[in-house]
DNA sequence: TCTATACTTCGCCACATAACGAAATGAAAG
DNA sequence: CTTTCATTTCGTTATGTGGCGAAGTATAGA
């Protein structure tokens, strides 16, 4: 029950959502996340430390870069049955597409003058 | 997005899982729900509301007693799939289990005197 | 019509959670 | 080894949520 009750907490936040549906196509960074939502890095951090405890997302940190993708094969079935749940019902929703669109745009900027610009701001 | 948040809000938390746990084999009444979760009738009703807007629970008036029931053929898709989503999950745990006895229980004693006997308490 | 009763709504309190900025951490670069 | 800087942790605040009991609503029965 608790583990149940950790992906669907987890799923219960409208910026969680979001986060998960820009990881469906590709590993991202922390400060592109962090963009993305338009959200104090702080927030996104725990935001990122919620889903990570649900299984729902896997970190791995490359020098000061830390990385978020979406487990694949090795995922436990609620956890694969609620990242489907969560691709399939958002793909078409408005927000999913705004934020790839914006993502999109992040993405073709260098991730070293992306961090910085955040830290002026 | 705002249904389907609705959907993962609704699902985060215990009670309301083991709500609809209790209702995956039949309908129930109010005061049937009360008696398994423990909890006031006043918390009960707020939280089959909270299914209810979701879509996961439907209900029907039927003289002073209310009765909560899944949707079927006419639900929505994400409806559809949250509930095999905690079905497919939560039928194992020991706390579906242990409802599922004690639903046994309040089954077998008359509604009436169940109601009557909340009130006391 | 009056009472009993099944449930809901309201008002309140305690606690959880999301947000931020400041300070801490840790890794790379100078 | 000092500085830079990406990220996290901590402390604080505002808001949300779950719980209860009391009062309200609506329906059945006397």
């Amino acid at each position: 029950m608790q583990d149940i009750l950790a992906i669907t907490k987890a799923l219960a936040d409208e910026n969680r959502l979001r986060a998960l549906m820009m990881l469906r196509e590709q590993e991202l960074c922390a400060c592109q996340v962090i963009e993305v939502l338009g959200l104090a890095p702080s927030t996104v951090s725990k935001h990122m430390t919620i889903l990570r405890q649900a299984g729902l997302v896997q970190a791995r940190k490359e020098g000061r870069w830390m990385y978020y993708r979406l487990p694949q094969r090795s995922a436990a079935k609620p956890v694969k049955e609620a990242l489907s749940f969560v691709k399939a019902n958002l793909a078409e929703s408005v927000q999913a597409k705004q934020d790839d669109k914006k993502l999109q745009r992040v993405l073709s900027v260098d991730r070293e003058l992306l961090c910085k610009n955040q830290i002026k701001k």
